[in-house]
DNA sequence: GTTGACACCTGGACGC
DNA sequence: TGCGTCCAGGTGTCAA
């Protein structure tokens, strides 16, 4: 399930092997994944569109085009694919873009969570979504009183910190092992974050997110950053699977409980104070 | 305005 | 072995 660090290692794999190449044609296998426009002016807006650069926002991949921007989100299960175009189309290659040099790269989806919004460059900043979006976790304006007026809420801080409209990026995973390295119990409601809490989150999200990229993200069930290579991160995760597993600092079980929706561990030792 | 439930999906784990 | 059920999870939408 990609969070920030995944994406960020995706694209950079992929500015290894696409830029520059030109896409020739498109091919949808699974009309839901393309959410704007509809999947004619999709494929017509695509072709002969170059793909100059790769960003991220979030978890968003950006391709910077000619004219356009394509918005990528992996949600659960998507990976992208760069194949020589003769190669079999496996059972979950959703999208196909026909690259100008013999090549393919096909969006890969098995539960076809996965969404595209094709936009003009200048509607990009407007758009809805990245409108929506909060801050990246190392922008400057990420502080003790941003997290303060925007954790004001009765929710737990675990769901608080999967709102990708407070921190971008940070998903299921990665929330766990903050709180965790932060001391902080997933039960703790925002509106009881000390300024010490709050800067804990700061400084550990920074922390885990960037030695997370520097392991090429994490892989649990079936990430992968190309299309054989797994990250490492998840041999360094301290509480996120790791149900009735000891604690590394304590000793004491790890415990699972479910926060919203959302599978929560936690060290009900390192991480028991509520207020 | 806030919060929770649910839909979108498939594959794997588990129980019978 | 085969079948049915549950669970995993990011985000948008809708209802309370």
């Amino acid at each position: 399930m990609p969070e920030l660090p995944e994406v960020e290692t995706i694209k950079e794999n992929l500015k290894s092997k696409i830029l520059n190449k030109k896409i020739i044609k498109v091919t949808i296998n699974w009309n839901n994944i393309i959410q704007y426009p509809d999947i004619s002016n999709f494929k017509k807006q695509l072709t002969n569109q170059t793909i100059n650069d790769i960003t991220r926002k979030g978890k968003w991949l950006i391709f910077d085009l000619n004219d356009y921007v394509l918005l990528s989100h992996l949600r659960m299960e998507g990976k992208y694919f760069y194949k020589e175009k003769d190669t079999p189309l496996l059972k979950h290659e959703h999208i196909i873009f026909h690259l100008s040099n013999n090549y393919h790269l096909r969006y890969h989806d098995i539960r076809k969570f996965g969404k595209m919004h094709l936009l003009k460059k200048k509607d990009l900043d407007n758009y809805y979504i990245f409108s929506k979006l909060g801050l990246d976790p190392w922008d400057n304006n990420l502080n003790i009183n941003y997290l303060k007026n925007k954790f004001k809420s009765n929710l737990p801080i675990k769901t608080l910190l999967l709102n990708q409209s407070i921190i971008t990026g940070i998903g299921n995973i990665y929330a766990d092992e903050i709180l965790f390295y932060s001391g902080i119990n997933p039960f703790k409601k925002g509106k009881d974050l000390t300024d010490e809490d709050l800067e804990n989150i700061i400084n550990n999200t920074k922390l885990i997110l960037t030695d997370a990229i520097k392991n090429g993200g994490t892989t649990i069930k079936s990430y992968v950053f190309d299309e054989n290579k797994p990250g490492s991160f998840q041999n360094k995760l301290a509480v996120h699977g790791r149900k009735n597993k000891n604690c590394f600092k304590c000793n004491e079980k790890i415990l699972k409980v479910k926060i919203g929706t959302r599978g929560t561990y936690f060290c009900p030792k390192c991480q028991k104070e509520l207020i």
